[in-house]
DNA sequence: AACCTTATCAACCGCATTGGT
DNA sequence: CACCAATGCGGTTGATAAGGT
């Protein structure tokens, strides 16, 4: 550019004190009306000819994360959570490469819930969320007592649904992420190389931890949305961010799960004998009760920690 | 009721990348 | 090729709501 004045015919000196904090209704209107009209983009002119004393980075944030029109709110599923974590597990903190895959939800969204949910689980088992100990218990206890869970809200609905005279035409399909982790025989559970494959779990029994007390069916909210992407085939050629082959995927390594047992913790007497929640409480968020955390606890200080 | 602690999430900041001139 | 503005991303902060004492 490099001109003194831009567009709208205001100087750069005009332009100098910008607001911040938290955005009232009638910026929020006037950036909507804007962007219903003209479009987005150009943020800094977008700011500028909308009457926004905003910098154009954080209309852009604005409109990014609250006001489009397909942001999601509410509570992250249990669905989104499995996704959350298998993602992260592949690509690290990349919050917008995840939200990419989870419609609706914003990286910062994702990003919040790993602080706040994730990395609290991993401090108050005193370890690092990085180190392999939490890595594995996500890998190996978390995820597959998500799938677990989806399981029974899906067994409810099936339930709901066919006692229902009025069938909901989604419920088939709302839990087609699900499916992507379904179970075989045996209640092994077949988790998707990378949606390409199956790979069959360290004989991860869901009949020994599916308990009647477990009642977190009713938590469980639709994710039509979710499913829908999910549904797609599973050799994505279009988006060639989703599989890369030269990385290790959680599911890639479930292959061999005995160097694992030996070195690292005891899952499968841990599914057997911890991971029955009996609480009722929050099914969405509190994943880990009293007695998970304190023998997981135990398992990481007898270990390598 | 008042105070303190914790959890949540919107918003900001700095840096890297991209694209136009 | 260099420069610069715009854009995008991840890390961090701060306000405030919720819960506990």
């Amino acid at each position: 550019m490099g001109s003194k004045t831009r567009g709208c015919g205001q100087s750069e000196e005009e332009m100098e004190d910008f607001r911040r904090g938290p955005w009232t209704v009638e910026e929020d209107l006037k950036l909507i009306n804007h962007i219903t009209i003209y479009g987005e983009g150009r943020w800094n002119s977008l700011a500028r000819c909308a009457d926004l004393k905003r910098t154009g980075k954080s209309c852009r944030l604005r409109w990014l994360n609250y006001l489009r029109p397909d942001v999601r709110r509410g509570n992250i599923t249990l669905e989104e959570q499995l996704l959350i974590l298998d993602l992260h597990s592949r690509w690290g903190n990349r919050w917008s490469k995840i939200a990419q895959h989870l419609p609706g939800r914003t990286d910062n969204e994702i990003k919040n819930y790993w602080r706040t949910r994730v990395q609290k689980h991993a401090k108050q088992l005193k370890c690092d969320v990085n180190s392999k100990q939490f890595k594995d218990a996500i890998r190996y206890l978390w995820i597959p007592r998500l799938v677990e869970r989806i399981q029974a809200a899906n067994a409810t609905s099936a339930i709901t649904a066919s006692a229902s005279t009025s069938p909901s035409a989604n419920v088939s399909t709302d839990h087609q992420l699900f499916n992507n982790f379904h179970e075989v025989g045996s209640g092994q559970m077949v988790f998707p190389d990378d949606f390409g494959g199956a790979q069959v779990t360290p004989s991860y029994t869901s009949e020994n931890s599916s308990t009647a007390s477990d009642s977190f069916g009713t938590q469980v909210s639709p994710m039509s949305e979710i499913t829908d992407y999910y549904s797609v085939p599973v050799n994505n050629s279009a988006n060639p961010d989703y599989y890369q082959p030269d990385q290790v995927s959680y599911s890639e390594s479930l292959i061999s799960p005995s160097g694992y047992y030996n070195n690292g913790l005891d899952f499968q007497s841990m599914e057997q004998n911890t991971w029955l929640d009996g609480t009722g409480g929050d099914a969405s968020y509190n994943l880990w009760n009293v007695e998970d955390f304190l023998f997981l606890q135990q398992q990481i200080n007898n270990n390598t920690m």
